[in-house]
DNA sequence: TTGTATGCGTTATCAC
DNA sequence: GTGATAACGCATACAA
């Protein structure tokens, strides 16, 4: 123990020198970076940036620094991020990974890491993601609820795990009421909102008469809007509409488009944690069943009974 | 040199290993970390999130990193990250500043930075940012001559700079037709939606009846559109709306808001290659005036003319 | 309590 | 061109 006095000169001139210890070297003997690798799609993203802000908040209580990437989905970018934050010998990732590889990486890294928003096939690690399954076939029952039977889908190409099980939830809910789907209601928009747009102006002008829109982002939904508000085509009154995730100004579109919503709250505290856990406790004991976290839905004015 | 052949089994026993080497190593004896800090007020701006993803996709083709600190407009916070940075000897940072104070402290430790989006008066550094006033200026020439008199502000404190530049822009605009601005027409609500949209509910009851809302941020505006729709107030007919920053999801609002579009782009290139520039070269020559850009206001259909 | 040597994983600078 | 060695700034362990 040093004296306080000495302490408190030793603060003193730190100070007045504007020094700080530098973290490279203290990581260097340390083994430890107190720093996070942060791999998303993309930030700009509403349901990314919230979830994380809460991340942030949290690990910045634990004196932990965030290190953000974005892939825009590019597998390529995806890797190259994994291994720059490998070189950064950060002390954990979290990552929503568009492609196994990556995945794969880190794990052969030994690297702490948990997945989110997405599960991997065949891979066994940490993974908090939505439900995106159950959140699919529960607004899907809604609509089948409300009558509607023919109901076209905005997706995506069925590549990424949440377009997938959003689909495999909405084909699920159909075949539970023994409807059945038809392909030219079934569209590949890519996530695209333009794409969208342009599908729904086809949708209508080919003469495919939809009684509800699925739309399985807002992205979509935001193009789905626009493509129909230009027909003048009335949303319920023509057509429902009914989104995955709400949309950027939600709250005065006209009208308030029904959609589920995803937990992003729980997402975050509970990738965080578990990620936290894995880097503090040397014997980390993992459980093989990813953490499913149940998503909400939120009806709005956009879905009408026929 | 060494062989290729030599070089060829190294890469590969390197793949194999999964090794790749420590930055942080690397960092400490070349006293360089090929990392930049950023400082913002809230990733969820949607300003902000453009800006950055801009910055990111530069930086990253120079092999730089980034680090991404939220302050929400809090300077305790902001100063914890600047001395965050500093510790982590980052090569410079981009700082969207609430608080002298940061900026200062940059200055002493002689770090690498460049401020944007706001200029903090007395200090000489490098800055880019939009020209606030310009863009309020104009804008608010158009709600003149339109006929506008009576012109509702939503504003913030008076604090922040960009604040204070929009609402400078504001009145000169004013003076110069020598149109008086009534007390209780200028409103403080915090660039907060939740008040903006108790303000204008309150305006209205008040029986204040202004013809034109101008509304500093995005945010206020979605307050005040929220608003207007409760009391079935009709945006153009019974009043006009102007926004700073087009609004979440402007596409599909109608009536779609006319509003003063900041130059992110321009604003992304200018504020990172200028930071670079400086890390890159030794003897970087300081220009004494801030980089202004000008914002451009687009004409939507939210404004009438009376 | 205070001082001193050693090592962390690289780069750089020498001799060789 | 190759190989040994110091140095980067800190933490740790041990000796004084």
């Amino acid at each position: 123990m040093v004296s306080s006095r000495t302490t408190e000169k030793i603060v003193k001139a730190m100070d007045e020198l504007h020094y700080q210890p530098s973290q490279i070297a203290r990581s260097l003997v340390k083994k430890r970076t107190n720093t996070i690798g942060v791999i998303i799609p993309n930030i700009k993203n509403t349901f990314f940036n919230s979830w994380f802000r809460y991340i942030e908040d949290y690990a910045t209580t634990l004196d932990f620094n965030l290190l953000l990437c974005n892939t825009d989905e590019d597998p390529a970018k995806e890797i190259r991020y994994v291994k720059l934050l490998q070189s950064q010998r950060v002390d954990g990732v979290l990552i929503a990974p568009c492609s196994s590889a990556s995945v794969e990486y880190l794990q052969k890294c030994k690297a702490n890491f948990v997945i989110v928003d997405r599960v991997v096939e065949n891979i066994n690690a940490p993974c908090v993601t939505t439900d995106h399954y159950r959140g699919s076939f529960e607004a899907t029952k809604y609509l089948i609820g409300l009558g509607h039977k023919k109901i076209a889908v905005l997706k995506g190409a069925g590549i990424l795990y949440p377009d997938k099980e959003r689909y495999a939830g909405f084909k699920n809910a159909m075949d539970e009421k023994k409807i059945e789907i038809e392909e030219e209601f079934i569209f590949n928009c890519e996530f695209n909102e333009k794409i969208a747009y342009e599908t729904v102006l086809n949708i209508f002008r080919k003469g495919i008469e939809p009684t509800a829109i699925f739309a399985f982002n807002s992205l979509m939904a935001i193009g789905a809007v626009r493509a129909l508000q230009q027909m003048n085509i009335s949303i319920p009154k023509k057509v429902s509409l009914l989104s995955f995730d709400e949309i950027p100004g939600g709250e005065i579109v006209k009208p308030s488009i029904t959609h589920v919503m995803q937990p992003i709250k729980s997402l975050g505290k509970n990738s965080i944690t578990l990620l936290i856990d894995m880097i503090q406790s040397s014997n980390f004991v993992l459980r093989s069943k990813p953490i499913f976290i149940k998503a909400t839905l939120v009806i709005n004015d956009s879905c009408r009974k026929i």
